[in-house]
DNA sequence: AATAAAGATGGAATCGATTCCACATGACAT
DNA sequence: ATGTCATGTGGAATCGATTCCATCTTTATT
């Protein structure tokens, strides 16, 4: 491995130079600088990061917590924070919390240790001793997803996009509508989308109906099962909409509905959110909110690189969605 | 921040036994390693991973290449990879070449920098510049999906899952069978599984039609326009069936014959290559294979470790496949 | 009882970079 | 002629760990 010091011997200069001409800091003759730079390129020396971030505490890697690495919505997120950061010369650093909430301590903890100079996290709950375990690493964090108290956070319009899509669903005469959500752990999935939808049946003085309401776990399955519990404790009272807040579970629902006969949308019509590939192609086509994964991925990453240099511009935007309006309602 | 210094001075020893304890290294009297264990419970403390890098050459930090982050074989195969790497302490830098085949290259000799213990490339493609790099960076590489020459590589095995495709069409009596294909410059999936099509017709006599073979770029719309061309160039002597040999494109074609009033299968079968999520709940439900995306990125990274930590069992095992058959044939 | 071996600890070098400070040179102004 | 300043270069400290070697106890062995 050849290092600097050795770059310095071969071009019979210290390595102080060697290392002034390669970052372009303090005084190095013409001369001098291209004798360098001509060994540098024919020898193939890079320079140890980790040395290098030893003596400069920064890595030039930015670590990303995920609670799942293998969902579109983890990958369309990451795509555009790796659009932003490779450009600008940083590395992701990525971990997976497989859902676990101690996970996410461990991870934040580990990657300050590693240097990072910052950390993206897509967070699904908010609770203390993650904060604390935030506040105690004082490093650049942004969260995406989800609103965290104290922490620079890009949250999607949760509410509004409930909101509009049950008033959507509302105005097309869908008042018996059923409802597939999460647990209440997760605030932004679990709790927002919910509210909305309680919200809006409200103002409407339509009664809410518990055997009309069920939980997943984001997962197809889950949709499947929910959709089956609704339909059987709701025999003489079926709904005529089932609104899911994520497009895997209304996949899974629309799966059962069709696996007992029912015509989607006239028996009965289905609403997910998340734009997923899938739910372009499957028949029939799934109506859904589009979050922009990827654009918010791009954001959450100037806004982390503007955390790192210590700009003071954090604006606040807000994340946009889009109703997509497809055959299945 | 604290370091290993003012561990060793609020425990009243040296730097070195501090060490000693945290890595069971040497002998510390249990008295002083509780003292230093408390202590360093107490804060938090966290020993700086560059300086540990920096010293002793191993960074528990493992490369992953991917052609593009955001597919799900890419996903899948992270996730499996991240199965095995995080149970080992192992964390994952993660870049994306974008099918750039030059910045595999770059991100190599940048991996390289960083000190990783290890790289495992998802290449799409085969080039001298990509094997020269992985000579010199002199680090344990594995490479998943591509025969890489003089690189220890697990490789899909393309050839029989077409030929067994194939050979299931013509079986079915879809004797008429088009094809679309991507790039040449992929041997794994633009080679051997065209050249797999091709064996299979040439075993029954069956001649190969130009026309009834398209090439796309993996992505949906690709395997629509390709569609789209096989049936314009083939008006009067249309195929009964075509094979993809991905799922995106899979889809793409099947999208395009829906559009156009074709029944699938009764009007033209359709098969894929992939079993995404997808493949499953589209309409007729694809036929395709199911490669054990996230069962080879296991294998890759123990494979990994292995040459990682000099094992010589380097067991050559092929990647399995399964058919999924389904409506579309 | 003498000696060897095991147990426990610290000193100091080391990994490969960056950076502060000191020093040398030559140009220019006074 | 002298002082000032910009330019160019090197010496040495430093970042925070690990590890070799030396030293000192304590325990076991013959």
């Amino acid at each position: 491995m050849t290092t600097i010091n050795d770059i310095a011997k071969m071009a019979d200069v210290s390595r102080t130079t060697v290392s002034r001409a390669l970052n372009d800091s303090g005084y190095v003759s013409e001369e001098v600088r291209n004798k360098i730079m001509a060994i540098v390129k024919e020898t193939g020396y890079m320079p140890s990061l980790s040395a290098k971030s030893l003596r400069t505490k920064r890595s030039g890697v930015i670590g990303v917590i995920l609670p799942k690495i293998s969902t579109e919505t983890s990958s369309r997120v990451v795509n555009g924070v790796n659009d932003v950061l490779s450009n600008e010369g940083f590395q992701i650093l990525l971990t997976d919390t497989e859902l676990n909430k101690q996970k996410e301590v461990e991870y934040i903890r580990l990657l300050k240790s590693r240097h990072v100079d910052g950390i993206l996290i897509l967070a699904t709950n908010v609770n203390q001793p993650l904060l604390d375990a935030i506040q105690a690493a004082a490093i650049p964090v942004v969260c995406l997803g989800q609103k965290l108290p104290g922490v620079t956070s890009l949250a999607y319009n949760d509410y509004d996009a409930s909101a509009d899509m049950t008033t959507m669903l509302l105005n097309k005469g869908y008042t018996r509508l059923a409802f597939i959500g999460i647990s209440n752990d997760d605030p932004a999935v679990g709790q927002l989308r919910e509210q909305a939808y309680l919200d809006k049946l409200k103002e409407r003085n339509l009664p809410v109906k518990d055997h009309w309401m069920a939980v997943g776990d984001f997962s197809i399955d889950s949709g499947y099962e929910a959709m089956k519990s609704i339909l059987h404790t709701s025999k003489d009272d079926l709904p005529s909409a089932v609104f899911a807040v994520t497009d895997r579970m209304a996949v899974g629902a629309m799966e059962y509905l069709k696996e007992q006969g029912f015509r989607i949308p006239a028996d009965m019509a289905i609403a997910g959110i998340g734009a997923s590939v899938m739910s372009k192609y499957i028949t029939p086509a799934l109506t859904t909110i589009d979050y922009y994964n990827q654009e918010a991925g791009q954001h959450a990453a100037r806004l982390l690189l503007g955390k790192i240099n210590h700009e003071q511009n954090s604006e606040k935007l807000k994340l946009s969605y889009r109703l997509i309006l497809r055959d299945s309602v």
